[in-house]
DNA sequence: TAACTTGTAACTACTTGTATTACATGTTAA
DNA sequence: TTAACATGTAATACAAGTAGTTACAAGTTA
């Protein structure tokens, strides 16, 4: 089980849309690159729209940044595309028998560790963003380029 | 989209095992207080034995813990049910446009990014053992039948 | 008005998780 | 040796989530 490539394709796409800024990044255009359907990226641009991440419009052809690229984390964008509910990364068994010493405390003895290990994993995209991947996009197209 | 409740119902074994130790803990007996399916609990508890946890054969009533409690880590239950494939809790999108630069770079910028995260995630489950689980329960139950 | 775009619903195919049933295999004790 | 019981495992069913696709209403622009 993986957490769900919505969550990789919105990084794609706010990294697209600062890559190709002088054009217009329609939903086509986007997946071309990401090599999916349309459909899917005005799904997920929706999702980064409502976040306050991108701004897109009814009728009006592509998608801009709605905020400076060092001020959107891959946290943000985690959040945006709704791949985990708030404290539900771990899924806990319900209903455990409470006639059992276990059963009927073993809820609350897991739920604040898997918590802790939930903000773990948050911090850790929290500290990048999208300006750092797409540094590091230049950075290996670059390299690419290069000839030795 | 969460991480299977097989992790949570690993622990509650785990834990169940310690604290009914003087009984015979068979797949029913563990069954009723996970409230679950017996058929379930042999899945799983497989699983543990597999990674060196506990002690079960066939035909013989009752699982055993095969390690010291406090040498039992959560990530040891994490990694024994199977529940994340080794660096794949982030799905990541395949097949994006080799022919754009965002495209053809994306994968390599993000990878070790999740990766990071994913060990985050990882060493949080690492610190708590089965003994601390198994203590906050005990505490709990004893606060639990106070009287004030 | 025509052409184009976004927003969204509906549908399909696929995968995974969980519950359940069934039964082969192994163990124990009368 | 047989009866009773436990584990291991396969098969099935169902629900939920993902991803791909089609279709079309509604908004925008020339």
């Amino acid at each position: 089980m993986s957490i769900s490539t919505r969550f990789s394709v919105g990084i794609h796409i706010l990294s697209l849309l600062e890559i190709n800024k002088e054009g217009v990044n329609t939903s086509e255009f986007i997946a071309k690159s990401v090599n999916t359907n349309p459909a899917l990226i005005r799904k997920i641009t929706g999702m980064l729209r409502n976040a306050g991440l991108v701004n897109v419009r009814p009728g009006i052809a592509g998608a801009t940044l709605a905020k400076e690229l060092s001020d959107i984390t891959l946290l943000d964008v985690y959040q945006a595309v709704n791949v985990v509910q708030d404290k539900e990364l771990f899924g806990i068994h319900d209903n455990p028998n409470p006639a059992c010493p276990v059963g009927r405390n073993i809820q609350d003895a897991i739920e604040p560790i898997f918590s802790i290990a939930e903000l773990a994993l948050e911090k850790a995209l929290g500290v990048v963003t999208i300006e750092d991947i797409v540094k590091d996009i230049l950075e290996k197209e670059e390299l690419g380029k290069r000839s030795f």
